[in-house]
DNA sequence: TGGATACATCATATCATGATGATGAAATCA
DNA sequence: TGATTTCATCATCATGATATGATGTATCCA
């Protein structure tokens, strides 16, 4: 449902949106303790520079931290610029991956189908790295 | 969410569920009809005939049947075999990828995540060929 | 029997994903 | 300053998905 890449930087990022606000979080020590490939890691944390999520320092007391509070960043804007190929989102929508499916204009997989994808849309955009951070009680 | 193999499959499916009672189903006429590769959708087509779904006749008069009723094919069945890398599926079930993660040792994303993955299976077991046919009324 | 038809299969190509290893470059600090 | 640390980047690779084109083979029918 997602890609792997998408995964280590969903872990990585509740790494270091735990221990960042301290000190800047080490590739090194998010990858031991994950199982992740560190120059793989290093990658994927460099993107989510790049798309403005993640502050890099360099140097001893280097590493990532956020720029903005857990609670501001959904999964969605976590994840999008990673997940490339789904891109557009609008294959994602028909099941047939037909051009034209709407309400108006409904394959016929449409009802059901529109559901499960909206769902799952919805939780990404939703959530925000707050909500999966670690605590004493579980919301329902 | 489904590869475009998947995407292939279903909509060739539908096709030959159509027509295929009268008599077999040419690769050429539904590439031609879906717009989708010919050799490609042979292969495709060649891995249902191998899970048993289908039935291949060659020669002129030749092509693809299904050899159960619509009813009685499941999409799951039929896309199953055709996604190897999702295989196991415990991979979905995880959010964050996760050896162990279940209600009992649930990870921080466990509760929202797994109703949408559950959706999301039940779909594809639950859904029937012969509920995406093209019919007159649309059932809620 | 032999050509035409249609599935089966082989060889090959392209691309994205997921990775590994080596090297470059900035920051710290003794 | 210079060694060390740490992120940045480059080169390369393995794999699966998505094809394309050519060839093989079973079947039908005139």
């Amino acid at each position: 449902m997602i890609t792997q890449t998408s995964r280590y930087a969903l872990r990585a990022a509740l790494l270091i949106a735990e221990r960042g606000d301290v000190r800047p979080v080490k590739v090194k020590e998010i990858s031991e303790e994950l199982g992740v490939p560190q120059n793989y890691l290093s990658k994927i944390l460099h993107r989510l520079v790049g798309s403005g999520l993640l502050r890099s320092t360099r140097g001893p007391t280097g590493g990532f931290q956020f720029k903005k509070s857990p609670s501001e960043i959904s999964l969605s804007s976590l994840i999008g610029e990673l997940e490339v190929s789904e891109a557009g989102g609008a294959r994602r929508r028909c099941l047939l991956g037909l051009p034209v499916c709407s309400d108006k204009n409904p394959c016929t997989a449409h009802g059901k189908w529109c559901k499960i994808a909206a769902a799952y849309e919805e939780f990404f955009e939703q959530t925000t790295l707050d909500d999966l951070l670690r605590r004493g009680s579980s919301p329902p």
